[in-house]
DNA sequence: GATAGTGTAATGGTTAGCTATTACACTATT
DNA sequence: AATAGTGTAATAGCTAACCATTACACTATC
């Protein structure tokens, strides 16, 4: 599992581990049972602290994401795939839809957004960028 | 002008009455010359701390948008409008591209996007919540 | 049993953002 | 001149997020 950590994106770090692990549940690339990569190694591909990490694992854990074994490590529990799943549009829509307040508060049009959206769309396709 | 903060948004309450300013400044709701709300008047009226309205206005001013006048107020600059308008769509595609950036690196198809974003907008638009 | 790898926890320090409060210099109005 | 309204500034305190470091309890492996 590879994590894309973003730090100027305003969104704390823990926060986006927790999305990235969930995401990775949700779409299979984690499955269940499998161990989650340790604190420390997910720490130092992230480029981020060991503490980040953890609080993003607890808060897995407790949400029932994930199962702790002392001493061995994380894996993905019976219950998470579901959870995961049923929050996977959701934590898209909940961004989305802030967005979309501004926008619509400062009278941009709906067909300025669709553009927006397939305009830039395109652009991360392209070029792969991430 | 009426300034529509949200607190829990992640996006700074400064920089959120820096963005409605200029997007009032670009829809024509503040025209050149004319003054903004008082520091204080405006921080009663969106519940907030007159240092925070403060930094809002300094960096609007730093930006050329606004002008000072000791004792009197701030207005908007001449060359307001033209910086506002350039900017407003930039401000709305760069939030859009970090949602759109997680959407795709988590198998996000554009068609799921595209409904997400006609759904809510149909439920912003419809409950006039914001 | 020693070692290396787990999660967990505590401490201390930094930064950003926000609040509350007070104060000052200035301007406009009365 | 007095008053009320401007922007500006400084101080102090708070919280969240993050980092660095150290330490501990546990497990698997050799």
């Amino acid at each position: 599992m590879i994590c894309h950590i973003d730090a100027g994106s305003g969104i704390p770090i823990y926060e986006q581990i927790e999305r990235q692990v969930k995401f990775s549940i949700a779409n299979g690339t984690l499955l269940v049972g499998e161990r989650v990569p340790s604190v420390r190694e997910l720490a130092v591909q992230a480029a981020v602290n060991v503490n980040t990490v953890a609080r993003a694992y607890r808060e897995l854990q407790q949400q029932g994401v994930l199962d702790s074994i002392r001493g061995t490590g994380m894996s993905v529990s019976a219950a998470a795939p579901e959870i995961c799943q049923q929050n996977r549009l959701r934590m898209i829509r909940d961004r989305l839809r802030s967005v979309l307040q501004e926008a619509l508060q400062n009278q941009i049009s709906v067909d300025e957004v669709r553009s927006l959206v397939d305009a830039e769309w395109q652009l991360l396709t392209q070029q792969d960028s991430g």
